[in-house]
This record gives C-alpha cells, structure tokens and sequence, in this order.
RNA sequence: GGGCGAAUAGCUCAGCGGUUCAGAGCGCCUGCCUUACACGCAGGAUGUCGGGGGUUCGAAUCCCUCUUCGCCCACCA
C-alpha cells in the first residue's frame, strides 16, 4: 500500500498548531531565525519553498536541540511591486490610474487588497511544513514597525545621515519613480552606437561625437575631450552648434573622457546621465531636463515636434533628422540599467532626492567582519561582500510612491524650516506656520533593513527585544545580499549597540531549470511547490529540494518532468511508510529501552545496527551544524533504507515473528525512532506521523519538540562493523553467484565457507540462519582453515582469504569457473603490483603517513592470502 | 573592464585535509508479485573525473594555462 501524504500533512500540521510547538519554549536558550519576508502579493514559488525548506530544516534541528526556537515570519509591504498590482487591477477592472482615485483612496485600496489576499503566501508556508512562529507575525507597515521606521529616519536626520541630494538617479518612467543604485539592474544589450558631427559655432568644420543615446542631444550643454588628447586638444575653448536645438555650447576639457573610446569627443549632458551629471557640476553647466517623468520628450529645449514623444521613438526620429550629420551606425555591445521590478529602461535623471550616508554605518559591519562576529557561508562570498562594502555609495531612499511609510520630512511653508518628526507636527515649531510633509514614501528596504529587531518591538526595550536580538542565522539568496542583508547588518550595528543582527549568514543556490536558467513565470520554466504537494506531498517537495543542494550551490530542476524530479522524495517517503508499516507490526505494546537490554544475548546483526544508528547520529548531527543539510539528509536515507531496512530488518525478521527475542524488538524500535528523529527536520510530516505510532508514545507527546537523539559511545562497535560486512559479502556473494550461472530464485542451494585469518567460524555461526535465508540456501556449512573440503561448484575468496564454495553439481561449467576465477586473480594480481610498488617504494614508505602505509601492509596481506586461494583453486580445477 | 562559480556515468549531482575515491539518485539491462514496500527486491553495465602543462612517491582532488557555460560588480559615452 502506498502512502498518501495529503490526509497526513493536513492533520499533522494542524496537531502542531494546537500544541503551539513552533512558539518559543520559555525557559530555554533562544535560536533565533528571521525569515526573509516574502512580498505581500507574493505567492508562493519555488525559490521559495527553497529557501524557507532550509530555514525550516534548521530551526527544526535547533528546536529538537532543546533550544527556545524562534522562527519570525512576516511579510513585506514591497512598495514598487504591490503598488504596481493594484495600478494594474485598477487599470483593468475599472480602466483608471491611481491619480484618478487620488492618494487617500488608493491606499485605502491598496490596504483593502493587501489585507485581503496578504496572508495567501503565509496559508502556503503553513503547507510546505514551515515550523514559523506564527503568533509573532509581521508585517512591515503595521503600526509598531511604522514607529520603528520613523524612529530610524529620525534618528539618522538627528546625526547628520540623511541628506537631501540634488543629483542624477534611476528614475523608473514606467513606475514614476527614483530607484536606487541596486534597483537598476545591469542588462547586456546589443544597441547601436552612434557617431553624430556637431558642426563647430564658428563655421571652421565640425567634430564628431559617438553615443549611444542620441535623443539625449537635446540636453546636451558642451562637449568634452580629455586634455590630455593630442587630436582633441586643439579644439578645447571653441564652440559648436548643437544640431536641431540650434544653441551654441562650448567644448571642455575633463579628464573624465577616456581618449581612446569613440571619437575621443564626449557629449555631455548633465541631465541625464550621472557621468555628465559629474562633469556639468565641475564645469558649472546648465542641466536641461529634455525628458518628462514618464520618458517623453518634452522641456524647453525640445523641438515642437518631439514633444510628447517616447524616448525610444524619439532616437529614431532623431538620427532621422540629423540627416547627413550622423556620420556612421556601429554595433555596439553595453549594459543598460533596467528596473528590478518592470523590467523598463531605467532613466538617468536629475532630480532631488533623500540619501542616506552609509560610509559610517559601513565602517563597523566591516570591523565586526573582521573579528568574525558574523559569518557568511560559503566564505566565497567574502569578496563580492567586501568590495561592495568598502566602495558602498549613498542610498537613495526615497520613493515617488503611495504605498508604503511616508518620508517624515516637515517644511514650514511660511518660514521654510525643515526637520524630521516623530510625530506629525501641527505647526512650525520655529514661527508657528503651516507645515507640509514630504509627499515621497520610503524604499521598501528602508523598513525591511531593521527587520531583526523592528520585529521584536524596538524601539521599545520588550522583552522579546531582550530575548531575541540579536538572532543566530539568517538564510537568504546573494541577489539580496546588498538590498538586505548588508543593510541588515548595517542597521544591527548602529542601531543596536554594534551588534550584529546575526551570527550567521548562510546564502544558498538559485533554483533553475536543465538549461540552467532561473525559474521565471515570464519565461514559464516555473515549478509550482503547490503542484507539487498535491502530486508528491510535502515531503518529496522538501527532500528534492534539500538532498538537491549542496552548500550554497544552485539546484537544478526539470519542470518539465516533475515526475523524475520529485520521485527521489516521493520514494523514499513511501519506503519509510512501508519500514514503519512492517515495524509497527511486529512490535509488542511495549518494548524494553535500550539501555534494559542484555547486551550479552545481542546478535551480530544487532551489534552493527546499533553500531551504524551511532555513526548515524554522529554524522549527521555533525553535517547540520556545518549547514551541510544535503549530507544530513543522504545519511540518514542511507541508514532508513540501505542498512535498516536493507539488512536488519531483512536479519531480524524470524528472530521477531517468533516472539523470542525482545532485544531485537527493543533495537529495532530504537533505530527506527533515531531515524525519524534524524529525519524530522527534512521530512517532518510522515516522520511525525510514524513516530506518534512508535509504542509507548501518548497522544501529547509530539516529534517536532522530541529530543535530538545523541551518539552513545558504548555502542559503538567497529568489530562488529567488520564482521557483519564479512556476512554481508557472502550473502553477495552467493546471490551474484546465482545470478551469473542463472540459477532460478527459487532453488535452494548449498555452501560453505572457510573461514581464515581474523575471519573466525563463530562470526558466520552466529548469523548461519540470515545468510542461509538470505542466500536461499538449504545447507550452510561453515569450516576452520583445516577442515578444507574440496567440491563441484562455485568458488568466491574474500576477507583474509576466506572462502566460500556454492554447491553446483551438474550446472556449473569448469570452463565459466576458470574463466570468472582467472578474471577475480587477475584483478587482484593488478592491485598486488599497484600496491607492491608503492609499498617498495622508499619515499612512500617514509613519507606518506604511518596509519597509512600501516594500512596498505594489511591490505597487501589480505590479498596476498586471497590470491594464494585463488591460485590453488584454479590448479584444483584444472584451469590452464 | 574587474571578481566569483561551474565543467565527474545518458540526466541531476556528491567526492576537492593526496594514496579501495571513481560514488549516489534517476534512467538503462537481467531476473523476481521472496506475506512492509513493484513509489519495491536481487543481480548487472556505464565514466581517458572539460583540454594541456606542472608539483609530488602518488592528483577529480594542489598550482599554471586554455576552452565552454553561468553569476555578480563597474561612470568607456
């Protein structure tokens, strides 16, 4: 029977709820995640589910630890992005703008849609299995953390941090907005750069000048050459004609202009490029806009009949008009800016903006990095992180928007003084006039760069502020390294008495299809985690998703085949059904502890069990703690699957049915609780879901806040370890034997073994039933190095060069025989040479490590003794 | 123009303190409905570890270089 997640993950999820497990235990040393809020409008995708698996993943780890886990959930109130959702539904259900509704009512909207479908991405995380502390929940504009974003703003204006800049930005003509630096992302494109001859004022000629943006011509107001240019210099004090505006502008020198691009002739324009911007000012140029705020040409300079015309209409009418002016049409390779939110061509701007200073509160994050008081994992990111740091730039915080926190900025309209508020002022406080605030919002990551603590209550001293600033680990994407966690960082520091906000920083993969492009819903190679809950459930969704990713690298999924994609997950959800189908079977109601069992009625089998459920613990404790949750999860698959289910149970099956052996009950109970304790934070549905069935559970006890299993050192055994592994291989051995002589499954054979060396009789006496049963195998004999018997059948040689002989009168063929044992001989001799020539060797054996040559003397005794057995079987049998 | 990462079985990836390290899952081949599981069991096949140099007793594993992909940053218009 398989197993059916849906009905499970439901009733799980809900019993973990009304135990309020995933709020903090009181009286325990915090672990504090802070989720990186998904955007209010967001549903949920697979980057995602990603992302909020391994921050589940590990606080589930920590909560298990005995540790007051604190996953803070939230959402965003993403400015640009719901602002532009809502203009979209108004514009397609009601066909208006929002100047049409006017500022006051589109909030109101914007509010009334946010509060309807804000919590859709959170009911989505609750499916996924996402262990969040739902009764802290967030939101970046609720009224707490407005105060909080005020407080800060304030604060930063009282020290002289934020300013008023009056320079060139990304403005968004499409969202009518400033962005900043990291909101105009970098695109490679393939334009045209063109070469334009402005003829010189006094009629002597004309020079040339190449751009790849001749509408900008418009704003032009000089042309610059380096001084250092030999061609160009000659020319520096004249004038030319700027074509179709028809003024006359000046050419300069700047040691801005790089001689050997282009013509070694720059157009300026101050305007609309921040280059310009910065030669214009050295220059004191006029700075014409030519542009309105939505990319239309328009302003004094622009010609009656480009007016109104769209930027990228207006090039083309524009190298149009030029005429015989435009000399030549390059290709030419660049990068544009465009808005990380529509994806329009961002345009550089002039205009008057809120900044903050950041060199200051860069300088202590980077000293604080310096003494590893924070971490970011993989360390490769190091020098992304550094180089953005020590060349950080000021931060355009402000917003042409509706939605989001309002500038407090306050100008008395009579006596124009200017100051920032705490609370919304009546009057000036300096004459008593009217006052007007800043009609700018903030940039959504002005509130979200204070989440770590704005969360817990700051600026009020709570105690939750108390208990949970600052946090341990925050797991994110590097696309928003910059946005949000260097900002994160940079506001723990300052504002949080040169605390970090948390210790580490563990930055994963970007998930992507086989063509190793990002999943994107605008290229439609999305996977959508609830599809894949309905098909698979939420297990497979997280087991694909964590066994997929290695320590900070991408993982890669197919969408178009979810089936081979999530089957991994699926399958093994179902085998731990099926292990824990035949387990709850076969145990009484109650099984004796561990710790009450004879240990000197304990089986080999049950020796290496329990020796393997240690290096179990071990391992994959170790691999959690160093963020390595692919590892952790592979180990414990490996014990469920290969070794607990593969092998004990497969050795104890007779042992059980037959009522006698309470020790096997005992460690089988034990292994399989380990397993899904291990596994919990990975696949904590059906591990839940088996484990409330373990006996001797009650119905309060639940496995989301059961203990982390610990290693016990007594029950580590590496003599067992290498016996049962002898057994092993001679189950192997003879199925292997079976196979290539094609004996049918069901007849039943006969063999024996000689056991040599360190390989003693009693090992294999004491397992005689398991390897007859799991060999099918009607006769096992089992003999010391002196009761060699010589017989018709199949011969193997393994361990110390013990022996093991399947009983094939009348099928074998001596010919086949020869040949199989020739082959093994060969490949042993090969290892022997390869092995000999090392050992001969005499810098090997002095330099290479003891252990190590200790090592290669015991294998080379071990094959040695093999290859003798072998050598004298074949004489024995005639081979040439 | 800088910086970073990846290149290992048909596919997705582990392995990168050097000496059973050539692995896993999926796929493939051959048998099996062996009373927990066919989403399974058993037995198999498959790779000059991107190319070329170098260091070393020994290199997927370290160094150099080349090639191909991807990402980030950047004021060559």
């Amino acid at each position: 029977m398989a197993y059916d997640p849906q009905p499970v993950e439901r009733a799980i999820y809900k019993r973990w709820l009304d135990a309020g497990v995933f709020q903090p235990r009181p009286d325990s040393d915090p672990y504090v995640i802070v989720i990186p809020p998904p955007n209010v409008t967001d549903i949920l995708h697979v980057g995602h589910a990603l992302n909020d698996t391994i921050q589940d993943v590990v606080i589930r780890f920590e909560r298990m630890r005995g540790r007051a886990a604190e996953w803070l959930p939230g959402t965003d109130h993403a400015g640009i992005a719901t602002q532009n959702v809502v203009e979209k539904k108004l514009a397609a259900e009601e066909g208006k703008t929002r100047f049409d509704l006017g500022r006051e009512a589109f909030v109101a909207r914007t509010w009334e849609y946010v509060r309807k479908t804000g919590s859709t991405i959170i009911e989505q995380l609750k499916i996924i299995g996402c262990s969040c502390d739902w009764s802290r929940q967030r939101f970046t504009l609720d009224p707490e953390y407005a105060a909080a974003v005020r407080e800060v703003f304030v604060r930063l204006w009282e020290e002289g941090l934020i300013y008023r800049g009056h320079r060139v930005i990304h403005w968004c003509p499409h969202c009518l907005t400033a962005l900043s630096d990291e909101e105009a992302e970098h695109h490679e494109t393939n334009g045209n750069l063109y070469y334009i001859q402005y003829p010189l004022a006094d009629g002597s000629g004309a020079i040339t000048v190449a751009t790849t943006r001749p509408e900008t011509m418009l704003g032009d107001t000089a042309v610059a050459v380096n001084p250092e240019d030999r061609r160009a210099r000659a020319y520096i004090g004249k004038k030319i004609r700027l074509p179709i505006v028809e003024i006359e502008i000046p050419i300069i020198a700047d040691d801005a202009v790089d001689k050997e691009f282009g013509t070694g002739f720059v157009k300026v324009t101050p305007a609309h490029d921040a280059n310009d911007f910065e030669i214009g000012l050295r220059h004191k140029l006029e700075m014409p806009l030519v542009m309105s705020e939505d990319g239309k040409m328009d302003g004094d300079r622009v010609p009656k009949e480009l007016r109104g015309i769209d930027r990228f209409e207006a090039r083309k009418k524009i190298v149009k008009l030029l005429g015989p002016l435009l000399q030549k049409t390059e290709q030419h390779h660049h990068s544009v800016r465009r808005c990380y939110r529509c994806d329009t061509v961002v345009e550089p701007r002039l205009s008057d903006q809120w900044f903050v200073k950041m060199k200051p509160l860069a300088e202590p994050v980077m000293r604080g990095y310096d003494k590893t008081e924070f971490t970011i994992v993989p360390d490769r990111w190091r020098a992304t992180f550094e180089n953005w740091m020590n060349n950080i730039r000021d931060w355009n915080i402000s917003r042409q928007l509706w939605w989001g926190h309002r500038v407090p900025v306050f100008t008395c309209t009579k006596c124009k003084h200017q100051w920032a508020d705490r609370v919304d002022p009546t009057s000036c406080p300096k004459c008593g006039g009217p006052v007007e605030q800043d009609p700018d919002v903030l940039d959504t990551w002005f509130s979200s760069w204070l989440w770590p603590f704005a969360t817990f209550g700051w600026p009020k001293d709570t105690p939750d502020l108390r208990r949970f600033y600052p946090g341990h680990t925050l797991v994110t994407a590097p696309e928003i390294l910059f946005f949000w966690v260097a900002r994160m960082l940079m506001s723990g520091y300052h504002f949080m008495g040169n605390r970090a906000p948390f210790r580490t920083v563990y930055l994963h993969g970007t998930v992507r299809d086989t063509k190793h492009r990002k999943m994107s819903k605008s290229l439609g190679n999305g996977i959508d985690p609830l599809d894949v809950v309905k098909l698979f459930g939420a297990d497979a969704l997280r087991w694909t998703l964590i066994a997929g990713s290695s320590l900070g690298a991408d993982v890669i999924l197919d969408p178009n085949d979810l089936e081979t994609t999530f089957a991994p997950g699926r399958n093994f959800a179902n085998k731990l059904w099926n292990i824990g189908q035949f387990v709850l079977g076969q145990l009484p109601k109650t099984v004796p502890a561990i710790e009450a069992m004879d240990r000197r009625r304990l089986t080999l089998a049950d020796r290496w069990i329990l020796s393997r459920a240690q290096a179990m613990i071990r391992e994959t404790t170790a691999s959690l703690e160093q963020f390595r949750l692919d590892e952790a999860a592979k180990r414990c698959y490996e014990f469920a699957w290969n070794e607990l289910a593969d092998w004990y149970v497969e050795a104890v099956k007779p042992r059980l049915s037959a009522g006698k052996a309470p020790e096997a009950a005992a460690i089988l109970a034990y292994c399989f609780d380990a397993a899904l304790r291990l596994l919990h934070p990975v696949v904590p549905f059906i591990t839940e879901e088996l484990w409330q069935k373990l006996p001797g559970r009650n119905a309060a006890e639940l496995l989301a806040v059961a203990h982390w299993p610990g290693a016990r050192g007594e029950l580590e055994d590496p003599v067992a370890d290498r016996e049962f592994s002898r057994v092993r291989t001679v189950i192997e051995q003879i199925r292997s034997i079976r196979a290539e002589y094609r004996v049918a499954p069901k007849t039943r054979l006969r063999a024996t073994i000689v056991a040599r060396g360190n390989d003693k009789p009693a090992t294999f006496q004491g397992e005689m039933d398991t390897i007859a049963r799991l060999a099918n195998l009607d006769n096992l004999e089992i003999l010391d190095n002196h009761g060699v018997r010589q017989g018709v059948g199949a011969h193997a040689v393994f361990g110390d060069g013990s022996e093991l002989v399947v009983a094939l009168e009348g099928t074998i063929d001596v010919q086949q025989e020869c040949r199989r044992l020739s082959d093994e001989l060969g490949r042993l001799e090969q290892q022997l040479t390869n092995l000999a020539t090392r050992l001969t060797n005499e810098s090997f054996v002095a330099r290479a490590p003891k252990d190590v040559v200790a090592r290669e003397r015991e294998k080379e005794k071990a094959w040695r003794d093999q290859r003798d057995v072998l050598a004298g079987k074949l004489k024995s049998l005639g081979c040439s």
